[in-house]
RNA sequence: CGGGGAAUGGCGCAGUUCGGUAGCGCGCACGGUUUGGGACCGUGAGGUCCCGGGUUCAAAUCCCGGUUCCCCGACCA
């Protein structure tokens, strides 16, 4: 029997009973390092499947860069360094010989990118440049779990040049548009795009911007960032073009990345004590069909019933199952729902008899969720079923997401919004006040948020007039 | 990296105090009966007791060292 932690028990725990009971990850013998198994990486490609889609269709090409940096290159910017330094892995030994430049496994790749751009950009006529790559790197971090901080894990990072400010600027908020979008249409999470304080920004960038979401426990969770790097790598890499002027100017350069964490946040928005609950666009399996019978001659015209709704759904181009395994439907049904399948349908004899079946959905438990169509009409429902669980995740997820958002104009307020949720406070952005913030409270400055009410109001710390609020929760 | 907890079959655990044949539930395999919300009976397989040293006639148990996981903190764009 499945052992799952209660949510309100042990957030914890149930979070990593979900990942070993939906059979998504396993650990690796490498420390801070998981296996993902296939129904976690079936997941993962269809979250990946779509964003790249999306970098295609915003004009993007995929490439592919060495996973060894020469130090000498992550060195060239100051911040970069400083910022990686503690996290990096270095290979001495290559062919059993020491290496005469230890080579550092990629914690992202700006610096041996921004290298070869130098080489491949001469003219503004080259411009913009616009590449992605989906790999995995490497930051070897005090404390892991699964997903949501691992020592290696897989990501995509985009990195694009451009002959203007401009246009990179414009750049930067396409991405972050793109993850936005991403977050929200096909994984049914909720986020909220913000620029974040100085004390929070990618090391060597001029401007970072992120996408925001909360979790079942009220907690942050960075979903992905969009850089605006200035010309911040281009000096240091040398990465220049002659423009129409006949003038040599410098690259504005951005990158972007979303990572596996996308898919934690996934299971701890949308999952439950009974397991996971999948959107359907990204579910591996969107429709679970379960046959049920008592003898061999219903199993003979329930299996017949059962393989031709099977095919009728595989037709309509959905990611449908069969499950014809020797266990009770009972079982099954646990099963499946611990597995997040957003949609089950029943075929057992009364179903044969009265040509329907019985459907139960995923995000509405019990009764409540299950309903009895004519077979017939199943090509003709089931897709608008499924939007309309997707859009059901959505909205729970939203309304809890908004419930637990308060908005503050006092210090005594924001520490006991913090206590329970995200606090939107005015404040000035300034790493001092953000350190002691955190100190106090252990709330962490998420962004200021793109969207937000115009105004004026005094900082909950220091008191001088601003004109936004920061977000701030605890965040993983 | 600091403080706390833990590691025994796939999962959950007992056994460790006081050294003496490694157990239980679930799962797994096979046979049968079952099957509309986690079925039942029978038979059976499966264990370097986290790893490495040490003490001892004898170590899951005692001693030393290490690894990994969980919780809290520090660190982390």
């Amino acid at each position: 029997m499945a052992i799952i932690t209660p949510r309100s028990q042990d957030y914890s725990e149930w979070y990593l009973d979900v990942i070993r009971e939906a059979d998504m990850a396993d650990y690796a013998p490498v420390r801070g390092c998981i296996v993902v198994k296939p129904y976690g990486w079936s997941l993962y490609e269809n979250m990946r499947d779509q964003l790249d889609r999306r970098f295609k269709d915003t004009g993007h090409s995929n490439a592919a860069f060495p996973m060894f940096i020469p130090m000498s290159f992550l060195q060239k910017e100051a911040q970069h360094v400083k910022g990686f330094s503690p996290e990096l892995a270095v290979v001495t030994v290559g062919g059993g010989e020491q290496l005469e430049e230890p080579l550092a496994i990629r914690p992202t790749s700006e610096t041996i990118i921004g290298y070869m751009y130098a080489q491949w950009i001469k003219s503004y006529r080259d411009l913009p440049i616009l590449i992605n790559s989906w790999n995995s790197v490497v930051r070897w971090e005090k404390r892991t779990r699964p997903f949501l901080r691992t020592t290696e894990f897989y990501w995509q990072e985009g990195h694009t040049a451009h002959a203007t400010h401009e246009d990179s600027t414009a750049e930067v908020m396409r991405m972050l548009d793109v993850y936005a979008d991403h977050a929200v249409q096909e994984c049914a999470v909720p986020v909220i795009r913000g620029r974040k304080s100085l004390s929070e920004r990618f090391a060597g960038a001029e401007i970072t911007y992120s996408i925001e979401a909360m979790m079942g426990d009220k907690k942050a969770l960075q979903s992905a960032t969009s850089h605006d790097l200035g010309q911040n790598f281009a000096r240091a890499f040398d990465i220049k073009f002659l423009d129409r002027d006949n003038t040599e100017k410098l690259c504005w350069t951005t990158s972007w990345g979303m990572s596996w964490r996308m898919l934690g946040a996934v299971i701890m928005v949308h999952g439950d004590d009974h397991g996971l609950r999948l959107p359907p666009k990204i579910a591996p399996i969107q429709v679970i069909v379960v046959p049920i019978f008592k003898n061999d001659s219903e199993k003979s015209s329930v299996m017949d019933t059962a393989d031709r709704i099977f095919h009728i759904m595989k037709t309509a181009g959905l990611r449908v199952k069969l499950d014809s395994r020797d266990e009770t439907p009972g079982y099954k049904f646990n099963d499946w729902e611990m597995r997040g399948v957003p949609l089950r349908i029943e075929v057992g004899p009364k179903d044969v008899a009265n040509k329907t079946v019985a459907v139960a959905r995923r995000d509405i438990p019990g009764k409540a969720g299950k309903s009895f169509i004519p077979q017939e009409s199943i090509a003709l429902r089931v897709p608008g079923l499924l939007d309309d669980i997707q859009a059901g995740l959505l909205a729970q997820a939203t309304a809890f997401r908004d419930a637990n958002i308060h908005e503050v104009n006092t210090y005594d307020e924001f520490k006991s919004a913090v206590e329970d949720g995200f606090a939107l406070a005015p404040l000035v952005d300034d790493p001092a006040v953000d350190a002691k913030i955190q100190e106090e409270t252990k709330a962490t400055n998420r962004c200021f948020p793109l969207h937000q009410a115009e105004g004026e109001w005094e900082c909950i710390i220091t008191g001088q007039k601003v004109h936004e609020r920061a977000l701030f929760g605890k965040a993983y």
